[in-house]
DNA sequence: CTACAGGTTGAACCTAGGTTTAAGGTCAAG
DNA sequence: CTTGACCTTAAACCTAGGTTCAACCTGTAG
C-alpha cells in the first residue's frame, strides 16, 4: 500500500531526471519523507503532483505559477485574488496566443505547401514584414 | 530619404531598449554602419528588421530560428532544406499548442466562472489531475 | 567652460530552470 | 570484501536573452 519511491524511480517514472526532482523539492513543490540512511522517499502524491508541474510547464506556467496553485490545492483554501488573477492573466495570454498561432499556421501552410516552383521567398517576406 | 537613425531613436521606435538593439546586431541579427564618431546608424529596413524579431519571439521562435530565417531572406535562396524542417518543426510544436492550450482554457474558463459558492478546489484538482 | 543627453566598449551580472561535479555514504550481489 | 548501482550534499556550471556598469567620448545649449 504505502509503498514509497526513491527519487530515481519517482524521476524514471515521470519522465523526468533526478536532479530535477530534487530541485522542485529544493523550490518547495514536492514533498519526501527520508530513510534512516537519508535516503528520499516519495508517495503517490508526488507522482501526481510531478506530472502536475510537467504538464503545468508545457502549457506555459512558472515554477512561481504551480507552486502558487499548489499551495492552494494543499490548503483546501477557496483560490485567492492572486491565484485567480494569475489564472485570468494566463488566460488572456493564452487567448492572445491562439490567435497568433492560428495565424501563423496558416501563413507557414501556405509557405510549405505552395507549390515547388512559385517563389518560396515571397512568402516568407510576407511574414516578415506583415505587421 | 536615406534617413539613418541612431541606436537610441530606433530602440525607442521599435519599443525596445538600446541595449537590445546592441544585442542583436552582435548576433548579427540587423546590421548598422558607423558614423565618424563610431556611433551605429541604422536604415528603415532595420526598423523592418526588429519589428520582425520582436514579433516571431511573441510567437515562439528562437533568436537562433530569426537568424536563419532572416539569412534566408537575405540572400534570397529558396528556404533550404533546414529551414523548412524548422517551420515544420515549429508548425507541429504549434499545433500541439493549440490543443492543449485550448483545452487549458475549457478548464480555466469553467473555474472562474463557476458560481462562487461552489468549491473550485474540487475544480483546480480536476486540473492537477487530469491526465 | 560646464552641463547634460546622447553614444562607445568589454565585462560582469541577472533570471529561469535545471545539470554537472566532487566528494562522499549505502546496500545487495557475487 | 569488493564492485556497482544507488543515494547524499554544496557549489559550480549552463543556455537564452538580455541588462547593467565603469570608464570614456561626442555634440549641443547656456
Amino acid at each position: 500500500m504505502g509503498t514509497r519511491l526513491t527519487v530515481g524511480v519517482i524521476a524514471r517514472r515521470v519522465g523526468i531526471r533526478p536532479s530535477a526532482v530534487r530541485f522542485y523539492e529544493r523550490q518547495g513543490l514536492v514533498a519526501s519523507e527520508r530513510l534512516a540512511n537519508g535516503y528520499r522517499t516519495f508517495d503517490r502524491d508526488a507522482v501526481k503532483v510531478l506530472s502536475f508541474i510537467g504538464r503545468a510547464k508545457a502549457l506555459g506556467f512558472s515554477l512561481e505559477e504551480v507552486r502558487e496553485i499548489l499551495s492552494v490545492s494543499r490548503t483546501g483554501t477557496e483560490p485567492c485574488a492572486r491565484v485567480t488573477k494569475m489564472i485570468e492573466r494566463n488566460l488572456a495570454g493564452i487567448e492572445q496566443r491562439i490567435a497568433q498561432l492560428t495565424a501563423l499556421r496558416r501563413q507557414l501552410r501556405a509557405l510549405t505547401n505552395s507549390p515547388a516552383r512559385k517563389p518560396r521567398l515571397e512568402a516568407i517576406c510576407s511574414i516578415i514584414e506583415s505587421d
